[in-house]
DNA sequence: GCCAACGTTGGC
DNA sequence: GCCAACGTTGGC
């Protein structure tokens, strides 16, 4: 497959865990709040559905690869810029020209079992790996696909 | 809880 | 267009 796309999406698992995506509705849930231009650029530019994801437990102890996922959903509009209320909103959002996008992901399985960040960094297969890079701030980031399957492979092994 | 790293904002 | 100030992320 050439055109393989492989992702990592961060959450804070005490705000949306891979346990709560799996038990949503469909294992659905619509990817709103991301406020970053680069983030949201991959995500209008760059993911398809189908597209593979791992994803990735941060401010937790410690940091891990929870799960896979994949991107059930286009981009598209993310309702939440147009809600006052919402920690979301964004005033100079226009309707007619909405400046933040989501997108659906839909959890696939947990891994084996979480893959820690200190074992992300020490993988001799993983060198360049956005992630562990200090001071990758991004919650959306490209995955080289041989880095995609080097930590599920990683999962397999205790 | 701390703070380094980073992105954004706004004065000039 | 520069860059200091500020706010946020996220590992530790």
């Amino acid at each position: 497959m050439s055109d393989r796309r492989c992702w990592l999406m961060k959450s804070e698992p005490d705000a949306f865990s891979f346990d709560d995506l799996m038990s949503r509705p469909g294992r659905r849930e619509p990817w709103d709040g991301v406020r970053n231009y680069q983030a949201r650029n991959l995500m209008r530019d760059e993911m398809r559905v189908g597209d593979e994801v791992l994803f990735y437990h941060s401010r937790c102890t410690p940091p891990h690869v929870a799960g896979i996922a994949r991107i059930a959903g286009p981009a598209r509009p993310d309702p939440t810029q147009f809600e006052p209320s919402s920690k979301y909103y964004d005033a100079g959002s226009k309707a007619d020209d909405p400046r933040w996008v989501l997108v659906d992901v839909e959890g696939v399985r947990p891994l084996e079992r979480p893959v820690s960040l200190d074992e992300l960094k020490a993988s001799p297969h993983l060198e360049g790996m956005l992630v562990i890079r200090k001071g990758q701030r991004l919650s959306i980031q490209p995955v080289d696909p041989a880095h995609y399957d080097a930590v599920l492979a990683m999962a397999q092994t205790p």
